[in-house]
DNA sequence: CTATTTCCTACTATGTCAATAGGTTTATTG
DNA sequence: CAATAAACCTATTGACATAGTAGGAAATAG
């Protein structure tokens, strides 16, 4: 189930793409625009500055912009920074795949199938096929 | 992210497909073949229960078996029953859809997708797809 | 009647989610 | 230079879900 960070996250790319005119976009503007609270979002858009998927500028006239074209995201990219992971199933979520039940488990090359179709779904949807 | 339930009660399906003959499986052997405890699998194997998927016999000689075949049961249809719902996004998770920006959410359609997507998958792999 | 098994209720530790609160620093503008 | 507006930073919280554990009651076969 993905969270309100990376669902919250996703529009608010996709507010900066639709109101990009070159200048930064100030947050106060994104929260009323998707009716989100202020400060649940400043959680979510530093995540997404230090991840480098946008940046943001201080100060009077500051605010956050995107750093690429929308073409250039993909909503896998996105939803990866700020879920940590977008892993269905614990058994794949760590590189290792240290379960001691690796070896045996049917169920394992399903939850691997499974989980490579949702990563070419979402690795495949860029942010500009959502404008 | 699929939890332990769904998990352990998909792999409790596999193990009573794979070592049914005919007769009721404790779930004592379940539990010690699958290495899960089995106070917890108690919990997760009433609901299989309460939800029809397999059924109970109490009683020395007693222990659980499938009502059906393995091909008649879908992945999709047993994660549902444990899980409450596979929904990816919680906008979709209840049929009213009762989120006041679903018409103009730039979102929603690529969930609604999404979903669908993950569906026809869990729902056409067959518990005798995994034996 | 005894052993074995399901069935039932309750409890609990831990962690995550979805925020809220309040203040500090940085930059623009009049 | 001062006022303003914005990002940036740290901490806290209530509610809920997860992943179990504990102990016993009821049912059934031999």
């Amino acid at each position: 189930m993905i969270s309100t960070k990376g669902r919250y996250g996703l529009r608010v790319m996709i507010d900066l793409a639709q109101n990009d005119d070159g200048s930064y976009i100030p947050l106060k503007d994104i929260a009323e625009r998707q009716e989100i609270s202020k400060k649940y979002l400043e959680i979510i858009v530093k995540q997404m500055v230090e991840g480098g998927l946008i940046k943001g500028l201080s100060g009077k006239g500051g605010g956050y912009k995107l750093v690429k074209k929308p073409e250039k995201y993909t909503v896998g990219e996105i939803l990866t920074l700020l879920e940590g992971t977008i892993c269905s199933v614990a058994c794949l979520a760590d590189k290792n795949y240290n379960c001691p039940r690796r070896k045996k488990c049917e169920t394992l090359p399903m939850w691997k199938e499974f989980d490579g179709i949702v990563h070419d779904y979402l690795y495949s949807k860029k942010l500009s096929d959502l404008l």
